[in-house]
DNA sequence: TTAATTGTAACTATAATGGTTACAAATAGT
DNA sequence: ACTATTTGTAACCATTATAGTTACAATTAA
């Protein structure tokens, strides 16, 4: 399973995507994420790696986005916070006498890469602007 | 990441695949995988619970495939080992009292089923017939 | 100068993971 | 019936991952 992490940093993005030309501390987003806000501030480092948000240290700093949300993708997201292949190998090398042993792993990959790869175009068709919209019309349905 | 266990399960029916008809016992399939017999029989009774293999116990019991590898798609193989989604969300609800808070759960469930959905898409398209050719091509390419 | 804020190290608690030992139950072969 | 083999599963262990917490130096605005 892959981590809260990535579902926190795209709840991040959503937050700063709604205040635009804000800039939002930790403490603001943790009380949303409901966590402490040094996890924030752990995910906001990699993104800030990533350069998908603007980090403004200091009295009254905090985060802003890098770029115009309708620019950011779920996959570049995915890939500032995640840096494992989605699908483990085997804890210990197969034995290599075996004729399976020797090759299953090879043959894997390709596979596991196909995979991983088919999740990635997902991802990469869906932008922070995208999401911010659906949780403001879920908001004003629910309201 | 999705653990190890669904790799090795994809190793232990292409090895069922190759000795089609024979019954192999936890012992021999630990020795290719390179773990401890139990680690197998563990996922064994997985893939049986799954009807993916039939095994029979005692003296010079052990398992076999339930059915023709060409039969048997990866996804299955997946289901068989895995229960849980494949994308976390919060470790805690967040903040029922933001906007964002409030509403950016049930939205992230849309996108992340959409981009699982995906990957299980690819992982049906392949067999355990098809892992089995290519590991032994590849076998045989490198003799 | 002060207060607010980030960045990061260090630590903790909990859970997941894979491996191991042990042993009852099932079964084949004699 | 007896023996040897094998599964199924419980119990336990060591390691790692995960998320949370405290603490504090560095940075910056006012």
């Amino acid at each position: 399973m892959i981590n809260s992490r990535f579902a926190v940093a795209v709840h991040i993005l959503s937050i700063l995507a709604l205040k635009e030309r804000e800039t939002i501390s930790s403490e603001a987003i943790a009380g949303s994420v409901n966590t402490n806000p040094v996890v924030i501030r752990r995910i906001l480092g990699d993104l800030r790696r990533a350069r998908l948000v603007v980090i403004q240290p200091g009295a009254g700093g905090g985060a802003r986005l890098a770029r115009d949300a309708a620019k950011i993708t779920l996959l570049e997201i995915y890939q500032a916070v995640e840096d494992t292949a989605l699908f483990a190998l085997h804890p210990q090398q197969p034995n290599p006498d075996c004729e399976i042993g020797a090759n299953i792993q090879a043959v894997l990959e390709v596979t596991f890469d196909r995979a991983e790869a088919a999740m990635f175009r997902t991802l990469a068709g869906t932008t922070v602007d995208q999401i911010l919209h659906d949780v403001l019309n879920r908001a004003r349905e629910a309201s």
